[in-house]
RNA sequence: GGCCCCGUAGCUCAGUGGAUAGAGCGUCGGUUUCCUAAACCGUGCGUCGCAGGUUCGAUUCCUGCCGGGGCCGCCA
């Protein structure tokens, strides 16, 4: 039983108010002294036209002799409690030891949810940008997994456009086979910034490029040879980085994958007369939602960003039969998932209401959005490999004789990525800043990481043993009820994070959590005393690594034993 | 111009319809014969952007304004 329900549960005998609303009425106090919970009163104070005061101090009087309570007090409109901490620290520290990885699992089954993450564009570098979604969308996918959907992560590549075109153009012109095949991202990407350097002076090569992705499309034999060869070379070097981040797709299926798709799209909107040209393209006009048409087909014919999403929307209902359906996509596209949305709606299809944009905010650099165009983007392999280097400083200065120091400056590394990303709230820009990534002090990745290390070495030192977890903690050692707290809180703050879809809430219990135990540890000597005394604390502290590993898991990031 | 996001300590950011608004970084100082000092302890005089409104109570909800960013037809 989790402590606020079993304060609720004693309170609901003396208080004549739903559980949920006491629930959601308790408080902990601003300082300890005062109580462990608190009931705020005013609630009562319309039904019982009393003052809130004066209820405090009634429902003090009655729960005086409760033995439910160690003590009860009424301070102002407040009633504060004092809980029983001895038997809830045995109930909260029992449950977590016997449950292990599963505390806090939801095991109903709640169907399938389709994410939408990561999404690079083929033959441009892997950015920070789409790193964000990439480790938003990985967590989140874990989260809903815990809770009992059936994640399916769906990398949306973007290997469809004009934009092939453009690179064709640029491959034919100055490319050269070799430096591709060497360094693909790279070449292509400077081939890249070198075409939209030149088509200033040479405006013709805009029509070059759209005449070879028109090639494209239409299934001619060198511009595909070209297309293949991009795409394939563009996700070995991927690979490499979701490799490190140690993300698995369930699907790969790109833009190009919707190409004959998308033409029964256009013919279903057509026939549902949905359709309506507009200055020689054809739109579905969405003004009843107050919102600009959506634009379908180009004049000429071609298809757009929007017709590939309602393919892609239908493709994923049909397959995965979704009970939600999340893209999560940089807020600056808000408007595109909402005309989607509203044409699927349009169309009849009332699952679309199961489709949730889940935006985020930007990188920027001085202020401004990255532009790949101009060549100005940082690559995300280059500031993992920075990252994993501090680390291996870090240990070789700090723990020289660790073991499997690569793997280990590797998981810490790349810990300090992911956490430094998924801390921010989502929909905060963020300036780029590789210091703050190469800061493993404070609340970051491996700080956590750090305080997961320490509690393990103490289980090893300590020789804890499941078949040996009694003892009884003195519950007045300082930090240990915080420790309880924070842990009993684990199940709702994961409900919470899936919820709002929200990693960082995620990040910020764990730092807490981490917070009160090294504190603890900094206070509390653990091993010693009598064999009952000690075991007890390492149960303490067995519960807090048990959290933390799972917590860490949830948001992508490995929790090594030992740094 | 319309719509969306953001505005809290020197910096980066949490937070909440309620009791004295918090963390990290930075500053200065301290802690190791003892469990990993990637830690811990001490050190903060904040108009919670501004102005109204709702409320017993607003930094939190609503409206307007100001400032920053984003999006708004043939890119994705």
């Amino acid at each position: 039983m989790t402590i606020q329900k079993y304060t609720v549960q004693h309170l609901e005998q003396i208080i004549d108010v739903p559980m949920d609303k006491i629930e959601e009425a308790l408080e902990v106090p601003p300082d300890r002294s005062l109580g462990d919970l608190a009931f705020p009163c005013f609630i009562l104070a319309k039904k019982l036209k009393t003052s809130p005061v004066q209820i405090a101090r009634t429902l003090a009087g009655r729960l005086k002799d409760s033995k439910s309570f160690e003590r009860v007090e009424a301070v102002g409109p407040y009633l504060n409690l004092f809980l029983p901490k001895q038997q809830l620290t045995e109930e909260v520290i029992t449950e977590i030891l016997r449950k292990g990885k599963s505390y806090g699992d939801e095991t109903v089954n709640k169907g399938t949810i389709t994410i939408d993450l990561s999404s690079p564009n083929i033959a441009k570098p892997f950015s920070m940008g789409h790193l964000r979604s990439t480790v938003i969308g990985n967590s989140i996918a874990n989260i809903a997994s815990k809770k009992g959907y059936q994640p399916i992560r769906i990398n949306h590549l973007g290997d469809w456009g004009t934009q092939f075109g453009k690179l064709m153009v640029a491959y034919n012109k100055w490319g050269d086979e070799a430096a591709v095949k060497k360094s693909p991202i790279k070449e292509l990407n400077t081939l890249y910034v070198k075409y939209h350097e030149e088509v200033k002076g040479n405006p013709d090569l805009d029509d070059e490029g759209r005449q070879w992705f028109k090639k494209l499309e239409d299934g001619d034999e060198e511009a595909r040879k070209l297309w293949t060869w991009f795409r394939e070379e563009s996700l070995k070097e991927f690979q490499k980085i979701y490799d490190l981040l140690d993300v698995q797709f369930d699907s790969m299926h790109g833009e190009a994958f919707y190409n004959d798709k998308m033409k029964p799209v256009v013919e279903e909107l057509n026939e549902r007369n949905l359709l309506k040209e507009s200055e020689g393209a054809m739109v579905v006009d969405l003004s009843e939602f107050e919102l600009p048409p959506a634009l379908i087909q180009k004049k000429d014919g071609a298809s757009l960003y929007a017709t590939r999403d309602l393919a892609a929307a239908q493709y994923r209902k049909a397959t995965y039969q979704f009970a939600r359906s999340l893209y999560v996509v940089g807020h600056e596209q808000s408007l595109h998932f909402e005309q989607v949305k509203k044409v699927l709606l349009k169309m009849g299809y009332t699952w679309a209401d199961d489709m949730e944009h889940i935006p985020f905010g930007m990188i920027l650099q001085d202020g401004k959005k990255m532009s790949t165009r101009k060549g100005k983007t940082v690559l995300l392999e280059e500031v993992l490999n920075q990252t994993i280097q501090q680390a291996k400083k870090s240990i070789e200065s700090k723990n020289p004789t660790l073991e499997k120091k690569e793997k280990i400056a590797e998981m810490v590394g790349v810990g300090a990525v992911i956490f430094n990303d998924l801390k921010q709230s989502r929909l905060n820009s963020v300036e780029f800043d590789i210091e703050s990534m190469l800061r493993f002090e404070g609340e970051t990745g491996p700080y956590v990481q750090y305080t997961y290390a320490r509690a393990c070495t103490l289980l090893a030192k300590g020789d804890w043993d499941v078949d040996k977890n009694s003892g009884t903690n003195d519950v007045e050692e300082p930090y240990l009820w915080e420790i309880i707290m924070t842990l009993e809180k684990f199940p709702g703050t994961v409900e919470r994070a899936l919820h709002e879809y929200e990693p960082s809430i995620l990040s910020r219990f764990l730092i807490e959590l981490s917070r009160y135990f090294n504190q603890y540890y900094g206070k509390v000597r653990i091993l010693g005393g009598t064999e009952e005394e000690q075991m007890a604390r390492l149960n303490i502290v067995k519960a807090v690594t048990i959290v933390l590993e799972e917590g860490l898991r949830l948001l992508g990031i490995k929790a090594p034993e030992k740094m």
